[in-house]
DNA sequence: TTATTAAGTGTATTATTTACATTTATAAAT
DNA sequence: ATTTATAAATGTAAATAATACACTTAATAA
């Protein structure tokens, strides 16, 4: 900021809040909290929290997606920042979104259980307080442009994963449905999973092999100019 | 927010800063001005100021910007906030940064020069303060993306426009060359632009013809799933 | 041995992107 | 009047990418 120099501001409180993105292999899923404090005592909302001194909002953002989730070292971006004078009817506060991918199995239960949240397909979200619906649609759509260019989408998955789940992931984000050749095809020629020997047998007779992400040969393909495109 | 109720926060300012986008045919340019206070006093800077009670960010910018360049109703998107503890070293200060895309031609010279404010070339910019480098990467960042998917290159040319003022625009924007009958073709098959009778004489013997965007054509066909892609 | 189930795979068609050079309209100079 | 100079205007062929579409295979269970 530049001008107008450091005159009296009246307080504003600066708050994140995250939108944390799951997968269960059929659906997007996105993780809420029913809020046990008021105002809005007893409806949905995104989990988020204050920052505090000496914290950026990325920190900010990691340390409440830690006290919810028990992860660390969590894919999340920055998404906008909400400044509605009334938005919150207590105090002035501004809120920075994040979205968060993780692996919906490593999550620890016992401390979502005891913020009260639980996951809902993302087509099926209840009503949210404040301005938190716009918050989830603008971080979905970020998130969409996000996963066609950049391999984030493996976050959303298991180290292991089959070419199944994988496209079931991508048409989840996409809200779309696509085709198993083309999309096999256009992964496989991307060249950055590792097919390996193993194989899923839980979801059919024959059994499909699984697949990793190649972090290591991604990267160096990046650093060459390649694009990821999806 | 929602977790840790309403405690006390530490005093944090909230100020906006706006990277401004300018095009003279040939070049990008931005607009910065010269810090007439300190800390940093005779530095280069992007515009920025507090936000006030009741007033939302983007408002805040409008503000600003108007301020600067005597402008009303420009194109404005916001792009990221910068959060870093020591980024302001008087105050804790975030930043909510936000790009502007103005006609060259329009902002008040009389306003701008009480500002010290001067357009520079993008590429020849001079060193910023604080953080405001790193701004201006994630604003061309993000304005390469939305023009390549909406129309809003426009609201840097004036009115009229020839094509060749056009290519030179998205070449500036994407930092590349394009192919001139590749570029009409592509801009022609839109079915966006109004081709005018009236030519431009100024830049050939020959003269070019002028074209106006279509607001309305563009957004009923938006408005129908029409997708602007360049 | 047979039946069942999802996994795995290829090709032809269409659409899009790219590369590339000549003609044309006008103003200025002679 | 004619010539010259300059950028504007224009089309096609080749390469690449995207799409639509259906049968065979591996393994388990009956």
């Amino acid at each position: 900021m530049t001008i107008s120099s450091y005159q009296d501001q009246s307080p504003i409180l600066v708050a994140v809040d995250c939108i944390i993105f799951g997968f269960d292999n059929e659906e997007l899923k996105i993780l809420l909290i029913k809020r046990n404090f008021e105002p809005e005592k007893g409806k949905w909302s995104l989990m988020g929290g204050f920052l505090k001194e000496q914290e950026t909002a990325d920190e900010a953002a990691d340390r409440v997606l830690l006290s919810l989730t028990g992860l660390h070292d969590v894919y999340m971006e920055q998404v906008h920042t909400y400044t509605g004078p009334d938005r919150d009817p207590v105090e002035r506060t501004i809120s920075i979104t994040y979205y968060a991918l993780i692996n919906i199995e490593d999550h620890n239960e016992e401390l979502t259980r005891q913020h009260s949240a639980q996951w809902f397909s993302f087509s099926e979200a209840p009503e949210l307080i404040f301005d938190h619906h716009q918050m989830v649609t603008h971080a979905i759509n970020r998130l969409r442009y996000k996963t066609s260019i950049q391999p984030i989408g493996f976050e959303l998955l298991p180290e292991k994963f089959t070419m199944r789940q994988l496209q079931k992931l991508y048409e989840a984000i996409l809200n779309e449905t696509l085709d198993k050749r083309n999309f096999s095809k256009k992964i496989n020629q991307l060249d950055v999973l590792i097919k390996l020997e193993e194989k899923d047998m839980s979801s059919s007779k024959k059994g499909s092999f699984l697949f990793q992400f190649d972090k290591e040969k991604y990267a160096a393909k990046a650093k060459q100019g390649f694009a990821f495109r999806l």
